[in-house]
DNA sequence: TCGCTTTCTGATATCGATTTCATAGTAACA
DNA sequence: TGTTACTATGAAATCGATATCAGAAAGCGA
C-alpha cells in the first residue's frame, strides 16, 4: 500500500502553505487563478484526497450519520435504508447502520458507539421490546445527540419523528374486509410493545366497533414471518372447523401476512376462497406470492427520505416540523375476497 | 444538546493528567488501583464517552470498513451485509455500506468516497456493467486500499476472494434437472459483464454437454426480478406452443426465478407441472413462493463473515489465503417436477 | 544504606486537516 | 501621490485523542 499524502505533501511541491491547499479543496473561487493551477497539477501529481476524517476535527462535524433499525434482513427496512443512503449521499452524508434486532439492550450499546464515533445525528427505529421505563443511561444520551425517529413512536416523547398513519391504514384495511362482507375478522398482530403495533390494533378495533361487530380475535405475534406461520398453524391446527376461525386476517405486516400465506397453503386452507388475507406495508415480494398480496402500502422509501430532510434541519437549527405522518394506500390485488353468506 | 466533555475535562476533575485518562480508557491494568478509581468517578460524573473519530488520528485506523454491494435492497445482498455487520462489530469495526446500483462509475466515486473517509479495508462486490478495461483512477485507488472482493471475481486480478463455486452450483442445478428426465433446459442469465454469471453458464454448459444435449437456449436478463418477468412474459407470448419452449429453467438467481413464476402465474402455464424451474440462492423468500421454489443454496451470510476475516487479516498483514470458495447446496422443493415423454 | 529495577505518571510532540489573524501587495480613489 | 480598501497568502493555534520519552517514587537485593 502506497503512503498516502498529505495536504503538507501537496503544499511542498506546489510552493505553497498549507492553508492555501485547504483552501484549493473547500473554496477554491478564493484563491488566485495561478496559484489554483499549480495546487490543482500538484493535486493531481500525487492523486491527493483529502482526509475528511482528520477534517471532521477542526469542523466539529464528522458528516456522518447513525441509522439504528431491527434488522437490515427485513427487506421492510432495508428499503428505508436505501431512502436514507440516497438523500444523504446527496447531502455528502454518510450512512452507519446498524441492527437492533428489537432489544432494547442493543441499542443502547449501539446509540453509544454512534455517540463514540461523534456522529451528527441519529435516525432510530427504537426496539420493540423494552423495559416500561426509559433506561436513565440512554435517555441522557438521546439528550446528547440530534435524534430524529422513524417508524415508531415513543411514548411521552417529543422527538421528532417520520411515520406513517398507522391507525388510518389499519381502519382502511379492516373497513375493506368489512365491505368485502366479511364479519369475523382476525388482527394477526405485531411486538406488542411497539406504538405502531398499538396503533395498527386500534384502528382495526375502531372498524370493528363503528361496524357494530363484536367478533374479534388478536393472535400475537412478532412482525417476523416464521413466528407468523407457525402461530397459524398451531391456531389453526388446535380449532379446526370451529366458528372461532375467523374469515378474514388483518396482518399487521405483510412478512406475517406471507408466512400465514405459507402456513395456509399447507393446511390446504384456500386464500382466498376459505379465508382472506391483507397486509400492510407492501413489501416488494408481496406481489410475487400466491395469491398476490392485497395490502396496505407504506411509501418506505419516501420516509428514509423525510427522515433524513428532517435530520439535516436539526442538526444545522433549522425550524422544523415535529412530526411528518405519511399517508397509506390500498392496493388490492388477490389474497382478498367476497364472502357471502 | 449538552457539550461533550472531552479527556482534558476529566483530567482536570480527576486531577491527573490526560495521558492517564487515556491509559484508563485503553489499557486500564497499567495504571494504579487508586487512580483508576479517581479516574473512574470523573468518567462516570462526565458520562465521558471518548471521541473515537479523534483516536483515529494519531493510531492511523478508523475502525471502519467500507462494503460496496450493488443494492441493499436485494434481500440476497442484505443477508450478506448482516453478516459483514455482525464480525465487523465483534471485532470493533464499524461498517459504511453504499450502492453501486451494479454502474462502475458510482464504484469509482465510492471508492473515491471510502479512500477520503480513510477506512482501514473494502469488501467490494465488482460492478456488473462496466467498460472493458479498468480505469486507471480507480485502479490506483484499489493499489491504495485493503481490498477483499465478494462474491464477483476480477478477470486478471489477484486480489483476495470470497465466493461461491457457481460453476459447481449451477452444473448441479442442471444436472438435477437433467436427471428428472427434462433435456429442454433453457438459461435464464444475469449480467452478463459479471464474472459470477459466466461460471454459471459454464455450468449450464458444461452439463448439458456432458449429457449429450444439443438443446440449448439463453435469455439474456439482468439479476431483477422485473426485467426476468418481463422477459419470460414476451418470450412465452411470440412463441406459444413452439418446441423452441423449453421444459425447465436455471434461472441464474432467486430473484429471476421468482420472476419467472410470477410471469408464469400471468400466463397460466402451471408450475411445475408445465415447466420446471430451479433457481440459485436460496433467498429467504424462496419457500414462500408458490410453488416453492427449488434452488441452489448460496451461505450468503456465511459469506459476509468470511470476507471480514479475510479483509481483517489482510489489514493486519496476516497470512490469509488468496481465495475462498464455499461450496452450495441443492434444496429440493416444488418447482420441478419429473418430465416424462 | 546504596544502587538498580520496576511501576506509575506527566510533558510534549503528533496525527491532518481547518480557521483566525496578520501582512504583503495591488487596486481604487480623491 | 498618499490614503484607504481589497485580495491573496502564510503563520500559528486548534480540534481530541495517542504515544514516546523522561523522571519520580517505591521496591528489592546485597
Amino acid at each position: 500500500m502506497k503512503k498516502k499524502s498529505t495536504i503538507y505533501d501537496v503544499a511542498k511541491i506546489a510552493g505553497v502553505s498549507p492553508s492555501t491547499i485547504s483552501r484549493v479543496m473547500n473554496t477554491p473561487e478564493i484563491v488566485a487563478e495561478n496559484t489554483r493551477q499549480k495546487v490543482m497539477n500538484a493535486v493531481k501529481e500525487l492523486t491527493f484526497i483529502p482526509n475528511m476524517m482528520a477534517a471532521s476535527m477542526p469542523r466539529k462535524r464528522t458528516n456522518y450519520i447513525g441509522l439504528i433499525i431491527p434488522d437490515i434482513t427485513n427487506i421492510f427496512f432495508s428499503n428505508l435504508v436505501r431512502g436514507v443512503q440516497d438523500v444523504c449521499e446527496k447531502h455528502g452524508y454518510s450512512v452507519l447502520v446498524v441492527n437492533s434486532d428489537d432489544i432494547q439492550e442493543k441499542e443502547g450499546r449501539y446509540l453509544k458507539l454512534l455517540y463514540s464515533r461523534r456522529v451528527d445525528g441519529v435516525i432510530l427505529t427504537v426496539a420493540g421490546y423494552r423495559e416500561e421505563e426509559f433506561p436513565k443511561e440512554e435517555l441522557s444520551l438521546l439528550k446528547k445527540m440530534n435524534i430524529v425517529l422513524i417508524d415508531r413512536e415513543i411514548n411521552g416523547m417529543t422527538t421528532p419523528i417520520v411515520k406513517v398513519n398507522n391507525f388510518g391504514g389499519a381502519y382502511s384495511a379492516v373497513k375493506y374486509l368489512l365491505t368485502m362482507g366479511h364479519k369475523k375478522i382476525m388482527y394477526l398482530a405485531g411486538i406488542e410493545g411497539t406504538k405502531t403495533n398499538q396503533e395498527r390494533e386500534k384502528g382495526y378495533l375502531a372498524a370493528l366497533k363503528e361496524a357494530h361487530i363484536n367478533w374479534k380475535k388478536e393472535l400475537a405475534a412478532d412482525f417476523r414471518l416464521d413466528t407468523a406461520y407457525q402461530k397459524i398453524i398451531q391456531y389453526w391446527s388446535q380449532l379446526k372447523n370451529s366458528d372461532k376461525l375467523p374469515t378474514a386476517i388483518f396482518a399487521a405486516n405483510d412478512l406475517m401476512a406471507i408466512g400465514a400465506l405459507k402456513a395456509f397453503a399447507q393446511l390446504k386452507v384456500r386464500v382466498p376462497e376459505d379465508i382472506s388475507i391483507i397486509g400492510f406495508d407492501n413489501i416488494s415480494f408481496s406481489d410475487c406470492t400466491y395469491p398476490p398480496l392485497t395490502t396496505i402500502a407504506q411509501p418506505t422509501y419516501l420516509m428514509g427520505q423525510k427522515a433524513v430532510e428532517t435530520l439535516l434541519k436539526v442538526i444545522d437549527k433549522k425550524k422544523i416540523k415535529k412530526s411528518v405522518e405519511l399517508e397509506t394506500e390500498l392496493i388490492e390485488r388477490d389474497s382478498v375476497s367476497r364472502w357471502e353468506v
